[in-house]
DNA sequence: CTGAAAGCGCTAACAA
DNA sequence: TTGTTAGCGCTTTCAG
C-alpha cells in the first residue's frame, strides 16, 4: 500500500475482490461491464482496481477463458508502404472486434518461419494471417497450423500447398488495364520487368500484361519480359542476409551495389534487341528503384525516351519529384478483409468453403508516362 | 493419431505424460532439456510429443512460472531503416538470451499509447524498450511502467518525465563531427535544417552544429538554423493520420502536396539573407527529401551550388543515384546494447543507477558535399 | 444480483 | 531420477 515498499506489488483480482467487499468473480464480471453487476458495485469495484493500480492478467485470462482473442500475423521484414498499411488494415479491424495482434516477423531461413510458427501455435492464438512471408519452400511448417486446428487467411501471396482463404489484389485485371493504358497512350511495344517470377501474383500480372497485348493484336514475345531476381531491391535484403537483416542500409547498399553491373546490362537488352520498347512494365515493387537508375544510366529519359508503369510503388518517389505511374494496391482494405475474414471464421461465421477474395487496384497516373 | 478425426485436439502435458508413461513434471523438465532427466526419458518423452502434436501453452506456463521472459517493446509507425535496424538489434539479443518480443505500435493518440501500454503490462512483460514513441504531453502513460516496477529502457529519443535507462547515439558528437566535415571541406556558412526541435536528439544535433562552428570561430546565426515541422515528412504521417494511419501512401503524398509551398518558401530563405549558405546540415531523417526536393524546384544543383549533409539516412535514396552524406547511427547496435541492458536489469545484474549509453556515429562520404 | 468452487495447463517445491 | 502436490490468476458454472 505504501509507496516505499521495494516489493513489487502486482495486485490480484483477489485484492481487488477484499476492498471492494465482494467476490473475485464479481470483480471479474464488473470490469468486463457484464449487466448482471449492479451499477452500485461496478463503482466499488472500479475504485478498488485504479487504487490498487489493477491490471488483469492476460495469460491467465486467457488460460481460464480457453479462448486468447489474440490473432498473429506473420509478415517479411520491412518492405516497403504496403505492408504498413496491410497491418494498419488489420489493426483497425481488431481493434472493433477486440482481439490483438501477435506480429512475427519471419525473416530469411526457413527456421524463423518454424520458430514463428511454433511461437504462435504455443500463444494459442485463434487465427493466423500471412502476409506472403513464406516462399514455396517453406510452406511445410504453416501445415502445422492446419495440423492444429488454426484457421489461417492469407494476404497477397497464395504460398503453394497451403490451403485456407486468401485475400489479394486482382493483379491479372490490374496489371491488364495499367498495360491498356500504355496502349492508349500509343505505345505498342511494352516491355514486361519483374524479379524472379515464381509467386502467384507475378505470374498473374504477367498473364494480365501478356492478355493485355493480346487483345490488341500486339506481340508480347518473350523478348520484352526480363525477370531476375537481381531486379528484385526488396526482396534482395532477406536474400542477402542469410537469415539475419544485420544493417538494413549496408545491406542494401550493398546489394545494389554487387548487382549494378548485371542490372544494367540486363536493362540495356532491352534496348539492343529486335523491338525496343517505348514502355516498360513494372510488376512489383522491387525493380521500380533498379530500373529507374539503370535508365538513367543508359541515358534514357523518363518519360522522354521511354515509359514507366508500375504495380505497387514507394510514396517517398513522390517526395523525390518521380512519380511512377502506378497500379495502387489497396493496402488497407486488403488488410481489413482478410482480418475480417478470419475472426468471421473463428466464430464460425465464414462460409463453409474457403474463399478467395480479390480486391481491385486503383490507377494512379503519375510524371513517367507520355504519349507516343 | 489417425489424421482423420476432425476434432481439434489439442493435446496437454498430460496426455503426453501418459503417452511417455511418466508424471507431467518429468515431461516439463525433459522439454526443457533438464539435466534430472535420464536421456532414454527424454526420447521417450520427445517422441510422444512429437506424436501428439504437442506445443506447451505459454500462458499457463507464464501464469505458473510467474515469469513471463517476454519484453515489450513500443515503437512508431513505419518510419525508416533505423526502426528495423533497431528492431533487427533487438530481436538479436532477445533469441540469445531465450525472451520473446512484443512489439506494439503506437500510432497516433495518446489513447493508442494507453491502450499500449495497458496491454504491456497485462501481458506481464519483464520489461520495456521504448523507441521514441511518446512526445512529451504523452509521457504520463508510461509512468503506468514504474508503477508496476516494469523496468525501461529508452531508445534514440528520450521523453521527458520518464526515468528510466537510456541508450542512443552521440548526437553531439556526430553533429559536430559532421558539421566539421564540411568545414574541412571549405564551407564558412553552414545551415541547419530539421523539423520541430523539442525532442531531445535534435537539440543535441543543434547543440554540435553550434559548437563545431565556434570551434572554427564562425557564425551559426539563427538566420541559418531552420526548424518547422513541414519539414519533416516522416513526422508528417502520424500527425497527417489523426490517430489512424489510414493509406499510407495517400497520406505522405498529401502531406507532401499541402506543404510544398510552405516548405519551398522555407529554403527559399536561406538564400535571401544575408548570408548564403554553401552547405546545409540536416540534422534528421524527415527533412532529407523535402530539402532536396526543394532545392531541385529552386534550381540550386547539389553539390555544385549546394552542399547538402545529414544525420541518420535512408537506404533508397541510394539506389536513385543520390547517396547523401550521412551520419549513419548504429542502429542494430543501439536495439542490441538496449536489449541486454534491459535484460540485465530485469536479471538484476545491471548496475543500481541508470545507465545512459551513447554510441558512436559513422561518416559515410555520399555524392552530395563539394569542396568550396 | 452475488458468492463458492472447480478447474484451465503448466511449474516448482518436496518427497519418494 | 521421477512422482506428488499445490498453486499461478483468472473465468465459469451453479447455487444461493
Amino acid at each position: 500500500m505504501s509507496q516505499d515498499d521495494n516489493h513489487i506489488t502486482r495486485s490480484s483480482i483477489k485484492d481487488v475482490a477484499r476492498l471492494a467487499r465482494c467476490a473475485p468473480s464479481t470483480v471479474s464480471l464488473a470490469l468486463r461491464d457484464s449487466p448482471k453487476v449492479k451499477p452500485e458495485t461496478k463503482r466499488r469495484v472500479a475504485a478498488a482496481a485504479r487504487q490498487l493500480n489493477y491490471h488483469p492478467d492476460l495469460s491467465a485470462s486467457r488460460l481460464s477463458a480457453r479462448r486468447s482473442r489474440v490473432i498473429g500475423v506473420m509478415v517479411p521484414p520491412m518492405s516497403g508502404d504496403l505492408d504498413a498499411e496491410i497491418v494498419a488494415g488489420i489493426t483497425d479491424y481488431l481493434q472493433e472486434r477486440d482481439f490483438s495482434l501477435l506480429v512475427e516477423v519471419a525473416e530469411g531461413g526457413p527456421d524463423r518461419a518454424v520458430v514463428a510458427v511454433r511461437r504462435l501455435i504455443g500463444e494459442r492464438v485463434d487465427g493466423v494471417l500471412l502476409r506472403s512471408v513464406v516462399a514455396a519452400q517453406q510452406a511445410t511448417p504453416l501445415q502445422q497450423f492446419q495440423r492444429s486446428g488454426i484457421p489461417l487467411v492469407q494476404i497477397d501471396v497464395a504460398a503453394p500447398g497451403v490451403v485456407g482463404d486468401y485475400v489479394a489484389s486482382d493483379n491479372e485485371g490490374g496489371a491488364r488495364r495499367m498495360v491498356e493504358y500504355l496502349i492508349e497512350r500509343g505505345h505498342r511495344t511494352v516491355a514486361f520487368a519483374s524479379g524472379e517470377l515464381g509467386r502467384n501474383t507475378l505470374e498473374e500480372r504477367l498473364q494480365g500484361y501478356r492478355r493485355a497485348l493480346a487483345a490488341h493484336g500486339l506481340e508480347g514475345g518473350d523478348d520484352l519480359v526480363i525477370s531476375n531476381r537481381c531486379m528484385d531491391l526488396a526482396g534482395s535484403h532477406t536474400v542477402l542476409s542469410g537469415g539475419l537483416l544485420h544493417s538494413t542500409q549496408e545491406s542494401v547498399k550493398r546489394a545494389f551495389a554487387e548487382n549494378r553491373d548485371q542490372i544494367r546490362a540486363l536493362v540495356q537488352q532491352f534496348f539492343v534487341r529486335g523491338q525496343v520498347p517505348t514502355a516498360i512494365f513494372v510488376a512489383h515493387l522491387g525493380p521500380i528503384t533498379p530500373l529507374l537508375w539503370a535508365l538513367g544510366e543508359l541515358g534514357w529519359r523518363v518519360p522522354q525516351d521511354v515509359s514507366v508503369a508500375a504495380f505497387d510503388g514507394w510514396s517517398f518517389l513522390t517526395a523525390m519529384g518521380v512519380e511512377v505511374a502506378t497500379m495502387i494496391q489497396p493496402g488497407f482494405e486488403m488488410g481489413r478483409e482478410a482480418a475480417q475474414l478470419l475472426v468471421e471464421r473463428i466464430e464460425g461465421q465464414a462460409p463453409a468453403h474457403f474463399q478467395a477474395i480479390r480486391l481491385a487496384t486503383k490507377l494512379v497516373e503519375g510524371n513517367t508516362v507520355g504519349p507516343l
